[in-house]
DNA sequence: CGTCTTTTTAACCAATTGGTTAAATTTTTG
DNA sequence: CAAAAATTTAACCAATTGGTTAAAAAGACG
């Protein structure tokens, strides 16, 4: 293979954003793809070299070994998530403007990094424990989620909202918002929509998914309250 | 490794229903399973024999080789799926009708199947094309979701249900019924529940989606109409 | 220029793994 | 019982792959 068509391979893969980048960097953003395209099994250490623009040598150079360069991919997914989660389920609002919030929050990261979710659910599925034990040391403090249902069964009480099961309504908003980064291939297919129309679609998923929830879940409130 | 050992792992690997199945059986279960674990890249055709109670010789004696077995039972997770949808979409009955009767058979599938839509959607998002050409060879004729979407617009039009995306609509449909699936150990930590009382739950799930989804999008049917 | 760091080259190794083979053994069945 | 089919055993091979090494080359920098 001729170095020009080298070239011509490398700025092919390489975003012109990355060209400045450490080559640590470029390893680290070249793995989380080659990791969410394969698999954490399937993927290649050729391969990562080869999408990072480097060599195998220098991989090596920089990260231990395979497992070591998956873990902190891994974990890397989560840095930006976990604090932010935190930070609306623990805090002052009522539900529905904390599902608000969190929807808001979810899909923007999701639109930026599309293919997290089915990497992240990928290996919490193949190992839950591993997943949890390292995603609890980046939590702040004991996780929320207790306190958030009960204030749904409150509010649900207070007559705020309508009743029914606080799981299944969490179900419903977590499934609602990030499914559609999952299933993209297949719904495409059901919609009869290309990539480019998708994208749109989840553009304004924001304010479709509001509506849908507040719809079913908010009671028409009481004038006379 | 003692005879015995070797009995004691097969018999807590083997479902008791499974010990008088045909040995081509066998190995096509424990090949769903291991690949589903696994990945495809991930799965060992040692780790299929054994869990099949059989051995590798025998493994290649009935099926070619790993790429082979893996559309066997990549295919086999749709030749039931596929004509139920077909038919529920082409037939007669209104949008809501027709969403309920989804709902339902699909999550009676998933329940019997809980690992399945991992395993696809990965397979999907890897090789969208393989998969696609190998489905619409199973779809009876043209795919009726283009009627689907045109069914709902009008019952829109007709103030049946409230107005919005059709797109949005069948994409929370989805999301709802398949997504419990995917992010279950996500789920239970954020519900605080374990696996048992999560498989409660998704029992009860077909009326909870439903009546959620009418409250969303059905409008109060004017008694003098 | 000389030194230090980064990067490449290229060969190599050990382990894993998919797959084969052929003969022996067991089970089924007529 | 005898032939046929199903299954095991055990050894083997070629290809892939993660990882190493050591020396050379290229860049960075004072």
């Amino acid at each position: 293979m001729s170095n020009v068509h080298l070239l011509t391979i490398w700025l092919n893969v390489m975003s012109t954003k990355e060209l400045d980048l450490s080559s640590k960097e470029k390893i680290l953003n070249a793995a989380r793809r080659v990791f969410i395209r394969n698999g954490s099994s399937g993927a290649r250490m050729q391969e990562i070299a080869d999408e990072a623009g480097i060599n195998k040598a220098l991989l090596h150079y920089y990260f231990k070994n395979k497992e070591g360069l998956f873990e902190l991919v891994f974990n890397d997914a989560f840095s930006e998530f976990i604090p932010k989660i935190h930070s609306i389920f623990s805090g002052d609002g009522s539900v529905m403007e904390k599902i608000e919030r969190y929807v808001e929050t979810h899909l923007d990261l999701l639109i930026k990094k599309p293919d997290l979710p089915m990497f992240v659910l990928n290996e919490m599925q193949r190992e839950p424990e591993r997943f949890f034990s390292g995603i609890l040391s980046k939590m702040p403090g004991a996780p929320p989620f207790e306190f958030f249902l009960k204030q749904i069964e409150e509010e649900m009480k207070g007559g705020k909202i309508r009743t029914m099961n606080p799981r299944d309504l969490w179900m419903n908003v977590m499934s609602m918002t990030v499914f559609p980064f999952i299933g993209e291939p297949m719904l495409k297919k059901f919609l009869i929509i290309n990539s480019e129309e998708y994208r749109i679609l989840l553009t304004k998923r924001k304010e479709s998914i509001m509506i849908f929830i507040k719809q079913a879940v908010l009671l028409p409130t009481p004038n006379n309250a």
